[in-house]
RNA sequence: GCCGGCGUGGCGGAAUAGGCAGACGCACAGGACUUAAAAUCCUGCGGGUAGCGAUACCCGUACCGGUUCGAUUCCGGUCGCCGGCACCA
């Protein structure tokens, strides 16, 4: 009889061996077959690691130790993303340096990382607080900034009331920060800024090189909105200016009644002499303006305006004078801040003139547009449009587009969603931003000799309450001298966001070490694209669409050789308490996977986090599936007892072995981690019941199971003394012909309901087999046949009346 | 409001080029082992009707309808849940 399973001496040991023979580590031969496989790595906070940080990791580790046994160099690496502001926070509350505080939560999430026994290898593991990591950070920064893609400027910032930061839009959600809830509130300030709208258009159009899924595209198309339309110039009346619009609907141009300008359009100051009611109008500019994001959305349905008395536009289509109105459903920051109103064919629009008694002009056939605004844009017939009338809106756009050209008063103009990225934070923990302003040169990079600009020492990290960074106070560090002129000149005092260490640490991976280049070529070349990389539904339109961002910008500096930088992108659910909540230490419901490993085991803990549900949808934590998961490696280790000797399969089992093979193969490619467990628990419970297993047919058992529970697999390997490590084995291969068995047990019908079944051979033809389930019918059948069908290995189905 | 995803036993979930619904696991019940319990092993486990009974028949994949020999799967409509975006002209 066997020893009883013991996970925590077998998981330590083998740790320990994997560590020693350098198991998992990828190697430098760049003519082997690669495969990178990424997950996203870890904020190392106080809190160490939650239960969901192993759905992904053992997800992508059951690929990577896959990938090995067939035969690839696989990069499967891991790193701590450690700047930010908890650590921030808890170093001024504690008085404790960011730097300890960052380097004991990496030491505990190391510790926990590798009690669950992934085949990270470790000797590439990055830190993004590591000067050597972000000296090429800052590098990448400065490459930017001479591409005149970073930008300082003066502008309403989110700025959170309780961190004191300014935070990107991404980051605000609901008008509440996301990271601590406070209220966020505009403020001008002047920032640091990325053009990643330069690239809006390749960010979606290269979407279509990459194999994400789909939800992950539709997001980031969304998040980008382009949007097709016109730009179109409005005469004032009496004036020489013109007003601008955008629309994307110039086919409409006839049903144009009114226009809206936003109550921060350069307009309302520039023509304030000649407005009538500007005491009115600069009241209700203050009132939109101090409505907070989420006052706006709260209103969002009633539509308040004033209109500028004075000052008229001219529809230039037909010479028609019509009213101007302020309004704040016009933003000042998407297209040119003033819209051509067309209530026929526009919701907004359309509540907006129904509440103050504009006239509705029915421009595109097909609605009832005095009660509601008609959008159809498929199957509108123009009319009351001059030379349009009677064209379809798709050709009636075109038409127009065309004779504004020519007429030089408008042209056709796509338009985003996407703002450019606020790239500063008034913080202590983060990348210096290594620009000095001179007040003679401007803003000027420092030398890429002095990369990297290391963080100083400072007495305190509390940002002041003017708002700007603790860096700020540091003198001896701020007083500098200008690379371009060499006079006095200041150091910017602001750090980068969080997002920008992660936006290319994939990079980092493949050369992690290189002082000469962010890493070299040869590796760049050789790993990239990345092959594989899960992550987190949330960091879709920020991390992800970041480091697109960046390798995009790279990959045009021939920095990196291809145009994307992940060519496959999966995203895993969320872990949720048992009650079905989100856990969190107010609801008490959060598990420690430190408690799991000590009770059950890493195997357990992994082999159950694959088996809790589909990959890709959020799953409860049930403590009884645990439990269920580790009496499954309790009957695979008292295997060991009733193996027989044979390298082959035995002939009762032959079947289930291979179609196991083929199942667990295509399931560990398909997120289905789910169903392959599923499948070796059905095969380990056939194996019982046959009360033997030959050593073969152990062996492949082994195999398949082991990138889910790595450490019992490679125990019992050794245990029955196969050849060398589990670990250093190919993957098991089947013999599609042998996954079908000869004969089949099928379902023989009367109209489509089961009446019996009859066991026949799998390539039986027609006659026979429709003979044979006739005869197994017997009187069930009854009435006269009209069809008989018969679908082999599948079903039989006499149609009677 | 718009976009995306999803509705299957007591529970987590399987099965869709249309072909025996409920794999696998949990919980539960009965049995074996034990002085006993735990653990383990075996058996049963969607609902209903009839029968002592092995069994037979009917209903059943949110709801209504359609296509088909046959629908959890395809099509049309309704209801509900989850996630994202939210005045983007």
């Amino acid at each position: 009889m066997s020893e009883l399973y013991s996970p925590k001496n077998i998981e330590g040991k083998w740790q320990k061996i994997w560590e020693e023979e350098k198991a998992f580590a990828a190697t430098n031969d760049y003519t082997k077959p690669k495969y990178y496989a990424l997950v996203e790595f870890p904020y190392p906070s106080g809190q160490g690691l939650h239960v969901g940080h192993p759905r992904p990791y053992t997800a992508l580790d059951i690929v990577a130790r896959k990938r090995r046994m067939q035969g690839y160099n696989v990069l499967y690496p891991m790193g701590w993303d450690a700047f930010g502001l908890p650590t921030e926070n808890y170093a001024i509350k504690n008085h404790i340096h960011p730097r300890i505080v960052t380097k004991n939560n990496v030491a505990h999430f190391k510790d926990q990382l590798k009690s669950i026994g992934y085949s990270f290898d470790w000797d590439r593991e990055v830190n993004t607080t590591d000067p050597n990591y972000y000296k090429w950070t800052q590098w990448i920064f400065l490459k930017l900034f001479k591409a005149g893609l970073a930008y300082k400027t003066e502008m309403p910032i989110n700025f959170c009331t309780s961190c004191k930061v300014g935070l990107a839009n991404e980051e605000v959600v609901n008008g509440v920060c996301e990271r601590c809830g406070s209220p966020v509130i505009r403020k001008m300030q002047s920032q640091w800024m990325l053009k990643i709208t330069e690239y809006a258009d390749k960010l979606i159009d290269d979407l279509a090189l990459v194999d994400y899924i789909e939800k992950v595209k539709v997001s980031q198309k969304n998040w980008i909105g382009r949007s097709e339309g016109a730009e179109v110039e409005f005469k004032l009346a009496g004036k020489e200016e013109t007003l601008r619009i955008y629309t994307t609907r110039p086919d409409t141009l006839f049903g144009a009644t009114y226009m809206v300008l936003s109550p921060e359009h350069p307009y309302i100051d520039k023509f304030k002499d000649e407005i009538k009611n500007m005491d009115e109008i600069l009241a209700y500019r203050e009132m939109a303006a101090r409505k907070s994001d989420f006052e706006r959305t709260e209103l969002a349905k009633d539509k308040t305006g004033v209109l500028l008395d004075g000052i008229k536009a001219i529809n230039p289509v037909n010479g028609k004078e019509i009213p101007i109105w302020i309004s704040d459903y016009v933003l000042m920051s998407y297209g040119t801040g003033a819209i051509m109103a067309v209530p026929a064919h526009d919701e907004r629009d359309w509540e907006f003139a129904k509440k103050f008694g504009l006239p509705i002009i029915e421009v595109v056939a097909g609605g009832d547009v005095q009660n509601a605004a008609f959008t159809d844009v498929a199957t509108g017939i123009m009319v009351n449009s001059g030379f349009l009338n009677g064209m379809e809106v798709a050709e009636a756009k075109k038409a127009i587009i065309e004779f504004l050209t020519k007429e030089g008063i408008g042209h056709s103009k796509r338009n985003y969603k996407l703002r450019d990225w606020v790239f500063s934070r008034q913080r202590y923990w983060g990348e210096p931003i290594p620009i000095v302003h001179c007040d003679k040169c401007g803003y000027v990079p420092i030398p890429e000799s002095e990369l990297p600009l290391e963080l100083p020492e400072v007495e305190s990290y509390m940002p002041t309450d003017n708002g700007e960074s603790p860096l700020a106070a540091m003198t001896d560090w701020v007083e500098t001298t200008c690379p371009c002129c060499g006079g006095k000149a200041k150091r910017e005092t602001d750090t980068m966001p969080q997002w920008a260490g992660s936006s290319w640490y994939y990079l980092r991976y493949t050369d992690p070490t290189n002082n000469e280049a962010l890493a070299s070529p040869e590796a760049l070349k050789y790993w990239l694209p990345v092959d594989w990389y899960n992550g987190g539904m949330e960091h879709t339109t920020l991390h992800l669409l970041y480091s697109r961002f960046w390798h995009k910008f790279l990959y045009d500096n021939q920095v990196v050789p291809c145009p994307e930088p992940y060519q496959k992108r999966t995203s895993h659910g969320m872990i949720l308490g048992s009650n079905g909540e989100k856990m969190s230490k107010s609801r008490g419901n959060v598990v420690n996977p430190d408690d799991i490993i000590n009770e059950f085991g890493a195997d357990t803990l992994r082999t159950y986090e694959m088996f809790i549900g589909a990959f890709d949808l959020a799953a409860s934590w049930s403590q009884e599936g645990v439990k269920g998961c580790r009496r499954f490696l309790e009957r695979v280790w008292k295997l060991q007892d009733m193996l027989v000797d044979g390298d082959e399969y035995s002939p009762e089992m032959v079947t289930k072995v291979h179609q196991t093979i083929k199942k667990v193969s295509s399931d560990y490619e398909s997120l289905k981690y789910n169903t392959a467990i599923a499948a070796m628990m059905a095969l380990v419970n056939d194996l019982f019941k046959a009360e033997k297993v030959t050593r073969g047919e152990f062996k492949t058992l082994l195999q398949l199971l082991n990138p889910v529970a790595p450490h019992i697999t490679e125990e019992l390997w050794e245990i029955c003394g196969f050849e060398k490590r589990l670990y250093q084995n190919t993957w098991p291969e089947y013999d599609e012909a042998k996954t079908v068995e000869n004969t089949v047990e099928i379902a023989v019908q009367i109209n489509g309901k089961t009446r019996t079944t009859i066991n026949i051979a799998k390539d039986c033809d027609k006659d026979t087999a429709i003979a044979a389930g006739k005869e197994a019918l017997g009187n069930k059948l009854a009435g006269t046949i009209i069809k008989e069908i018969y679908v082999p290995g599948r079903i039989i189905n006499i149609v009677a009346k």
